[in-house]
DNA sequence: AGGCATTTGTCCGTATGTATG
DNA sequence: CCATACATACGGACAAATGCC
């Protein structure tokens, strides 16, 4: 079936290598179905037909994707996709971290990688509701599904207020049963902000992503009940391995 | 202030060529706040040994963005940003198009750029909850804010419900007007599905964006009180240009 | 005015990466 | 594998415009 979504798309003298746009239009293109029941692509010479290149250049597309472990190439048989399916994260009122991965992906993990205590400064202070300067707790960690990492995440806390979140997050590794071991019963989502850009170095190395590849990034305050902000969030989702879902509640008649 | 926002990120070999890199980075430095109050970038030279590259690489790099029509380079004075600021775009259960544009730019417009009566296939009936085939009415339309094109959308209505919605649609230009002049009151936001990619060549010829950079697609299905799907739509952010807001209602304990 | 530092603009040559056939 | 053409990146030198002393 579809194997003709990409077609054109690719430019020249535009800073951006033809066997890169091909290979991120292939990488595109299979999350939307691209490869036949199978998993198999089209041969190389019929890619190169498509995109109005030299079969090379396809070569040098596939051997990428091959680096990158999204395609397994083999003599005489043809290239095939191994993993075809991009995750859907929801972005609800009530969104649990490591509840949302595992539904999906069968074992979505949160790994705790770094810590510490800092200074808030201004986009942190605001978020927080807090001054400039008072501590906060800022931890980073790497969202995995089936053994591929698809997020990492910096989250800041009020220090004064969750003093022992830290050890509550190392034992339960989970933020919701940390805030309920610090005396925080429910929390609810109250603003999220999400724009894109390209992948950092650091996103390229800790996600395993490539180069030139997408970040969708979520700005993310929780609330308690009383609506004062208890965690400011910043995640980068790899954009080829997730899309995100918003809920944004009971669409029956608001009044 | 912030001219070290960006500092390193660029890598050999990947793909990309450098000076391409480098326009990314001063593109998504300016808007957290490169260059100084009167939007003086750093010289030539300091840009080139920030980055470790050549003074040549920095100048075909912001050569690019004075195409773009984001800097302005003036011999003997340096190099200006233009237009310093991203605009946020709302997404809440009463999303409505123009309305949100116009309040931040001084005059967002969306224009109806080409329509047509076509057979729903796969997502688009599935979306509007209709048998593949019925015919529905497909718009093509283009956001505008200060004269800069900040997203293109493509719209589906079901044609047998809504008969006469594109002579509402062209004398009205507003979806929520045409949807009134056709008998529907009010309509919510049902479901939002967000997913980034590539620009495409037609997102580059339609939005003038350049090659390379990021498009964030938002996949909206709107509906009647009753929960009735009336619209389905496809629109495509330059990420460049905008950020999206999520606003998912009162966060009031829901139970 | 002149002199000088700073900054962008233009030219040269050369090495390497990319793309074709 | 090979040869060829063009884009990219570097290094250096100098011109042109600006602003300040």
């Amino acid at each position: 079936m579809a194997s003709e979504i990409m077609l054109r798309g690719v430019g020249r003298r535009t800073g951006i290598a033809l066997w890169r746009q091909i290979a991120d239009a292939i990488r595109a293109g299979i999350s939307s179905g691209l490869g036949d029941e199978t998993g198999k692509l089209p041969s190389e010479t019929e890619l190169a037909e498509q995109f109005g290149v030299n079969r090379h250049t396809v070569r040098s597309a596939i051997s990428a994707l091959v680096n990158e472990g999204i395609l397994r190439a083999e003599q005489g048989r043809g290239t095939f996709v191994i993993s075809p399916s991009r995750l859907t994260y929801p972005i609800t009122r009530r969104t649990r971290f490591s509840a949302s991965l595992a539904e999906q992906g069968q074992r979505g993990v949160s790994r705790l990688i770094s810590h510490d205590i800092i200074e808030a400064h201004r986009d942190v202070a605001t978020s927080l509701d807090l001054e400039e300067g008072v501590p906060v707790l800022q931890i980073n960690s790497v969202g995995t599904s089936d053994d591929t990492p698809v997020s990492r995440t910096t989250a800041w806390f009020d220090h004064a207020r969750f003093p022992d979140l830290l050890s509550h997050l190392k034992t339960t590794n989970s933020v919701t049963k940390a805030f309920a071991a610090s005396g925080l019963d429910d929390y609810v989502r109250q603003s999220t902000l999400i724009e894109a850009y390209h992948a950092t170095l650091d996103d390229i190395e800790i996600m395993g992503l490539s180069p030139g590849s997408i970040v969708l990034v979520t700005h993310a305050v929780n609330a308690d009940l009383d609506g004062r902000p208890v965690e400011y969030s910043k995640t980068r989702f790899s954009a080829d391995r997730v899309n995100l879902q918003i809920e944004l509640g009971s669409n029956a008649a608001e009044d």
